[in-house]
DNA sequence: TGTGACCCGATTTTT
DNA sequence: TCGGGTCACA
């Protein structure tokens, strides 16, 4: 138990308690992932078989990491672990119990994409307004309803769902929640959330299933514990429920999923779930100096709803944090740039030592501009992984077809392309005639001379044929050749020859990379089983960092806050620390979104180990138009003992100053009202054109006395327009009113903050 | 059925 | 600004 012997005795101890319910409360940088992987082996080492192991893990990386940590001291048992993604895992099990709950064992996992088209085709077939019915909002909602178990039946059951779709003009909502689980069960397809949500309704349905993995997995374990959603956090405590041999890890500190549906309560509520839990605090940081740890602290400081703990470093102090303030995002660029060349001439490190990191994508723009023109390299994560460019896409969905002939989405993708002469009109006739007759998809293509007429019966019977072969063809081949096979009948690949330019070359390239991967995949030897088909089951699942190509490059590298979470760096540059932005003016509504926001913050000063540079620029392009900016809040909360300003406060000029503390002061006057939420409007500097739907208050617009507000008025409001009042709710002073704009939707405000007019 | 013009919308996104 | 999606027209 060598091993054991390099833990500090907080993380030991949380390795040793191996039986029943632990809780590990794992502060950033605190050696986290170091105490599952011992855990899992000691666990093995003392005798556990691997097969009755259960680790959940949010990212496809982390379990990867995880199994080749354990393998390290293991040795190759660790392969037997059920270790994954939840989705991966339940997967998994699904595709073994599927037909219990009706659905075919090779069923499609249906990815963003396709479910968003597949909601625009049911918007669309209900002669929905799209604008009302944004699919967006659609996706959202069916998504929360699955992530906390609703069904569709007991979505239109349910009164007070119905109220609100119904105050939110969206009355409808119901039944396209409806028709997408149809939808979804006549394609045989699950989406993400099915893949959590049919899981509960197999353990929940079936004792003897449940039964069964409660045995199986007597041991288990969740990482990233506080990102779980209700759907994750059932499915974790029913199959823990005999054993109780659960441990989750997290840190609530961290949470920055809740916008997804992660409930962060359920690392909260651990405690009340499980009395005789076994609580361990990791607090000791070893990745940062004492001066960015004691400055991630004071920021999360601020926020009410959290576990208490006390993160420390005995690491060096450390030097301070640097703060500098840009004229534009343009230059902001150029001065992170530059600091780069100078930090690592200075210190004599490595391109790959940096990071910068941002709130949005669309700021990596003027970054990647500035690090050209120094000529730094560096490397752009996030953005549209592998699996989901188009010709991928359009590939795979061929292949889906071929071993699950009913997946709408699919269908819809290829039958057309390359192009057959098979319009919109024939594959809504599709449609309509099965929906008509009571029969699948893959009837009517099947049988197009019994279903269609003419022309168009001719060409998808083709496509129909082509397809049938591609089946027959699989049940005997190898998944190279099958799929190989498919891409030059299926017209794919000389569609991709044929066009010469940049991006066709690139295109062409994506499909030989997948047509690699997969005689890779049928080459390989640990498995039985290597069929197209089982290559492609987890397709949906696998996501861009399974395609890093060379993770040891020394470039810099560039991404979201949101995916540098579980990453460390030597020197961390945070961009973009400007009001609306970062807090994002959409997080400024409540307190729990505003400390999402800050938890985020939070993540991205701890990333850094050595140095931490922050930067905001006083303006901004955003949406093509030129924004002043003020600088964020959270740059207020950092303890002052811990920032080194880069600029000289101006004193007494008159004009105001120029250090954000002071520029604090000076708009808090201005904003009377004294909410804290509220959010100083953007000035537009320049303008092309005039900011689209920017309200012009009712000229001599005044706020009215809301003391006699009324559910039903009609109210404008300074910034947010016109709209009226749905629902009161609270206490005299504190009475919130639920309003339901006609430019921006429904919005929940504090009546004695709100300046509202009350219409005649 | 195919193409180009326009119009909208725009956080974060482990799966 | 940028990209996707829709719609009007050929």
């Amino acid at each position: 138990m060598d091993f054991l012997a390099g833990l500090n005795p907080s993380q030991r101890a949380a390795v040793e308690q191996t039986e029943g319910p632990v809780m590990i409360v794992a502060g950033a940088g605190s050696g986290k992932t170091r105490v599952i992987t011992y855990r899992v082996a000691h666990l093995i080492q003392k005798g556990v078989d691997p097969f009755n192991i259960l680790v959940l893990t949010f990212t496809n990386k982390a379990a990867k990491e995880m199994r080749e940590r354990i393998m390290k001291v293991v040795g190759s048992e660790a392969k037997n672990i059920w270790m994954g993604t939840f989705h991966s895992v339940f997967a998994r099990i699904l595709r073994v119990e599927a037909e219990l709950i009706g659905y075919p064992r090779n069923f499609t996992i249906y990815d963003t994409d396709d479910t968003k088209s597949l909601l625009r085709s049911i918007l669309k077939e209900m002669n929905l307004d799209d604008k009302l019915y944004n699919v967006n909002h659609v996706y959202g909602r069916i998504s929360s309803a699955k992530n906390n178990l609703i069904s569709p039946q007991e979505y239109n059951k349910n009164e007070a769902i119905k109220a609100e779709d119904i105050s939110n003009g969206r009355p409808q909502m119901g039944e396209i929640y409806m028709t997408y689980a149809q939808r979804c069960y006549r394609a045989g397809a699950m989406d993400f959330d099915d893949l959590l949500f049919k899981t509960n309704v197999l353990l929940n349905k079936y004792p003897e299933v449940l039964h069964k993995y409660q045995h199986q997995f007597r041991y288990l374990m969740v990482d990233e514990y506080q990102d779980t959603n209700f759907s994750q956090y059932l499915i974790v405590k029913r199959l823990a429920a005999v054993n109780e041999n659960i441990c989750v890890v997290g840190d609530d500190a961290q949470s920055i999923y809740a916008f997804r549906g992660a409930n962060i309560q359920n690392i909260l509520n651990f405690q009340k779930d499980y009395p005789d839990v076994k609580v361990f605090k990791l607090e000791q940081n070893y990745r940062s100096t004492k001066m960015i740890v004691n400055a991630a602290n004071s920021i999360i400081a601020n926020n009410k709803n959290q576990l208490e703990k006390n993160v420390f470093s005995d690491n060096e102090e450390g030097e301070k944090i640097k703060v500098t303030r840009a004229f534009s995002d343009n230059e902001e660029g150029k001065i992170v740039a530059e600091g780069i060349s100078q930090e690592k001439a200075l210190k004599g490190l490595k391109y790959k030592d940096f990071s910068i990191l941002y709130r949005t994508n669309a700021q990596s723009r003027s970054l990647e501009e500035a690090l050209r023109k120094l000529g730094i390299p560096y490397k752009l994560y996030g953005g549209t992984s592998f699996y989901q460019r188009k010709e991928i896409k359009d590939l795979i969905a061929y292949f889906r077809l071929t071993f699950n002939p009913n997946d709408e989405e699919a269908l819809k993708r290829v039958i057309n392309y390359p192009r057959r002469g098979i319009g919109d009109t024939t594959v809504d006739r599709i449609m309509v005639v099965a929906d008509q007759q009571q029969v699948r998809l893959w009837d009517v293509v099947a049988n197009a001379q019994m279903f269609l007429d003419g022309r168009s019966a001719a060409s998808v019977g083709n496509f129909g044929t082509m397809i049938q072969s591609f089946q027959a063809l699989a049940k005997t081949n190898s998944a190279f050749d099958t799929a190989m096979h498919i891409a030059q009948h299926s017209g794919i690949l000389k569609e991709l020859y044929e066009d010469k330019s940049v991006e066709g070359l690139s295109r062409y390239e994506n499909i030989q990379e997948l047509l690699n991967g997969i005689k890779e995949f049928s080459e390989r030897e640990d498995l039985e089983e290597k069929g197209l088909d089982i290559f492609m089951q987890d397709i949906a699942l696998l996501t861009n960092d399974d395609n890093d190509k060379d993770p040891n490059a020394d470039t810099v590298s560039l991404m979201t806050i949101h995916s540098s979470k579980g990453l460390e760096f030597p020197v961390v540059f945070i961009v973009g620390l400007e009001e609306n932005l970062f807090p994002s003016q959409l997080s400024l509504n409540s307190r729990t979104e505003l400390e999402e926001e800050r938890r985020l913050f939070y993540v991205a000063v701890t990333r850094a180990e050595r140095k931490l540079f922050l930067s905001y620029a006083t303006s901004r392009y955003r949406w093509g138009t030129l924004n002043n900016c003020e600088p964020s809040r959270f740059l207020d909360e950092l303890n002052p003992a811990c920032l080194d300003l880069d600029f000289k406060p101006r004193l007494n000029t008159g004009g105001g100053s120029d250090d954000f503390t002071s520029e604090r002061v000076t708009w808090q006057r201005k904003e009377s009202s004294g909410d804290v939420f509220s959010k100083p409007k953007p000035k537009v500097v320049k303008t092309t054109s005039i900011l689209p739907k920017a309200h012009v208050p009712t000229a001599g617009f005044a706020p009215s006395d809301t003391s006699g507000l009324q559910v039903g008025m009609e109210v404008e409001h300074e910034r947010f327009g016109f709209g009226k009042v749905i629902n009161l709710e609270g206490n005299k002073p504190d009475i919130k009113a639920t309003i339901f704009f006609k430019e921006l939707g429904q919005k929940q405000l504090l009546l004695k903050f709100a300046k509202l007019r009350i219409l005649e």
